[in-house]
RNA sequence: GGGGUUAUGGUGUAGCCUGGUUAACACGUCGCCCUGUCAAGGCGAAGAUCGCGGGUUCGAAUCCCGUUGACCCCGCCA
């Protein structure tokens, strides 16, 4: 890994860090100042390993030694300044489990910069502690190697980031947190303003409006690590603040933005040594259903969805029969290995089906050559037949059935597909499978209303040879819109957006907003088309949810030094609080509850 | 808004289903011993009215109702 060009740590209180000392440093005179991570004391001679974020070093105060009664006095995690003396560990005592393992330090002088009282939890990387011990705490769980190790990988992920951006020719630039509020999408989280009684300021859902004017402004392409705030129902990958990397480019179409992006992560893949594909394969919308059941499919697992329908076209099994007869499918699923699925796991299986939307879930064992299944009885020999040639199933694997419309069918087996990797584990074929997912459809019609919304963003452009359709199929038009996928999980979203005013203001109609109240609505972005748009587009990732997946844990909070718990509240600074009356009193806000 | 899991010394857990002695174990803490450990070791000690409120019962950590926090999921999250 890359070190900053900056290499030395000394400062007053130390000559080197407590991970940096080796064999090479023998004989040398060295300060170190740290944490007291573990002492053991033999009666006689007293090791202390002595702990900073550059790793341990073992301090020795022999008996002899005028230290020794102040050493006995040392707890844990008091901080230390130590003088002293390298020298080699003697006899066979070096410790290959430690990067400062072969060498010691001869304590000459110990000095107590700060003591500590016995912590709530131990900080040892094998001790169990709850995660609400350690958020209550955190400035303690943050001492652990591996928090520790999570915040500083990210700081240098970050620094990847920057340098790739300012070499492409971003500029990155801050924009408004105190911005105002749209009725569009997530909850805002407001902010009173003091100077202008009853109005309130809204913090940003994402920088989106403000990236696409400075395009308008002429800034080419612009980059910012943004904090996006929405005020929603909270869940292990989502925090009420995260951080994006949020980009957007002039002159650009998906395939521009593609390539920025590819090398972007090139760049921060190649700093973690690892190799990813040069090019990232594209997958339609549609496609992706259909294979996979999902808009993010993991495709560090190969196996799809097969269309079944023809098979049991004649089928007796009502399920079948009834689901085709109304328009519907028949698809199935594999699960390599999935014969040894008891009847709790099918049961299990069926659930997650169940949840998907799916009214039920036919399960097939494939044992000896032969189906077996509570459901073979409605399945014909030639249907068996088809089926397993179809599914190429060998001895020892099993195969799920949805028939509905396939609307239902397909994120039923997605959810299927999802719990076999989770407990099939199929060997994966690659470590980072990316995946773009293209042409998204851009609106969706609201069956309350019988208007249409946006799919993701109000202004993205439809796909050009798309645009007459506009007309006639609004419901069926496939936008510049494309997700980037990682291991299954949507790292981030992004489109071409419309430089052309009679598209945009075509695309506001269908969502019922006429031209003034798109202007009221969207504001200055509509008002700032007027002048000269350039085509544009961009993207934001999920910095949070990026440096999950590459930190290898299933909750963003790992990678957040301050994160909030699932309810919003943060339970370190113990926000949110209440505000005192006069305080209320200035804002000139009554509360009514 | 809905569903689920969970709360027991400082920390992490067992006990709860099937109510009944001084609530058990590990780590930590404290004391003593120990000259080569490194999650040191040995001996000993202290430390919990079992989240909170109510109920059932002769008797509640245990059963019931309510409530609060944390976690997971659905809705929600352009």
């Amino acid at each position: 890994m890359n070190e900053n060009k900056y290499e030395s740590r000394a400062t007053s209180l130390r000559t080197h860090t407590c991970g940096e000392l080796s064999a090479a440093n023998a004989g040398q005179k060295v300060s170190l100042a740290g944490w007291v991570f573990t002492k053991r004391n033999h009666g006689g001679v007293f090791f202390i390993n002595l702990r900073d974020l550059y790793g341990v070093t073992q301090i020795v105060v022999n008996p002899d030694s005028p230290l020794f009664k102040v050493a006995e006095e040392l707890k844990s995690e008091y901080v230390l300044h130590v003088e002293g003396t390298v020298r080699p560990r003697p006899g066979t005592n070096a410790n290959k489990n430690m990067k400062t393992g072969e060498i010691e330090v001869v304590a000459e002088k110990i000095e107590v910069l700060s003591q500590s009282h016995p912590l709530p939890f131990d900080l040892k990387e094998y001790a169990g502690v709850t995660e609400e011990t350690r958020l209550k705490y955190r400035y303690l769980d943050l001492r652990r190697e591996n928090m520790a190790k999570n915040l500083v990988l990210r700081s240098k992920v970050s620094q990847v980031v920057r340098n790739y951006l300012y070499d492409n020719g971003f500029n990155e630039i801050e924009t408004p947190m105190l911005t105002r509020s749209t009725p569009e999408g997530a909850r805002d989280f407001v902010v009173p303003c003091r100077s202008n009684p009853g109005t309130f300021y809204a913090l940003p859902q994402s920088p989106q409006q403000f990236k696409q004017v400075l395009m308008m402004s002429g800034m080419d392409r612009y980059f910012q690590l943004a904090r996006a705030f929405r005020d929603e129902e909270l869940r292990a990958d989502r925090q009420p603040e995260h951080t994006q990397i949020d980009m957007e480019m002039s002159f650009v179409d998906e395939q521009d933005i593609a390539r920025i992006v590819e090398g972007l992560m090139h760049n921060i893949f190649g700093f973690l040594g690892d190799k990813i594909d040069d090019r990232f394969p594209e997958m339609e919308f549609d496609d992706a259903m259909l294979k996979y059941g999902s808009d993010k499919p993991d495709l560090r697992y190969t196996f799809e969805i097969k269309e079944c329908s023809d098979i049991f076209k004649n089928s007796q099994f009502k399920v079948f029969a009834g689901a085709l007869a109304e328009g519907g499918v028949v698809r199935a699923i594999k699960g390599e290995g999935g014969a040894k699925f008891s009847r709790k796991d099918m049961d299990n299986v069926t659930a997650a089906a169940k949840k998907a939307g799916a009214k039920g879930l036919v399960w097939l064992r494939y044992k000896d050559g032969k189906w077996e299944s509570p459901t073979l009885k409605f399945i014909t020999e030639e249907e068996q037949k088809a089926l397993a040639e179809r599914m190429e199933v060998k001895d020892g694997d099993a195969v799920f059935i949805a028939a509905d419309k396939a609307a239902v069918a397909a994120p039923s087996l997605g959810a299927v597909r999802t719990f076999i990797i989770k407990t099939l584990k199929p060997q994966p074929v690659k470590k980072w499978a990316f995946l773009w997912v293209r042409h998204f459809p851009l609106l969706e019609l609201v069956p309350e209303t019988g208007k249409y919304t946006f799919t993701h963003n109000p202004f993205t452009a439809p796909l050009p040879e798309e645009i007459s359709k506009l007309d006639t199929d609004p419901a069926n038009v496939k936008s510049c819109q494309f997700d980037l996928v990682l291991n299954g999980t949507e790292l981030g979203s992004g489109s071409v957006r419309n430089h052309r005013r009679d598209i945009q203001e075509k695309v506001f109609e269908h969502m019922g907003y006429g031209k003034e109240e798109a202007r009221r609505r969207f504001g200055m972005i509509v008002t700032a088309m007027d002048y000269g748009c350039p085509p544009h587009g961009g993207i934001g990732l999920g910095f949070d949810r990026l440096m999950a997946i590459i930190c290898g844990t299933d909750s963003i909070r790992d990678v957040i030094a301050f994160p909030k718990t699932t309810s919003g509240s943060c339970l370190v600074s113990e926000a949110p609080s209440e505000l005192d009356e006069s305080q209320l009193k200035e804002l000139k806000i009554k509360l009514d509850m």
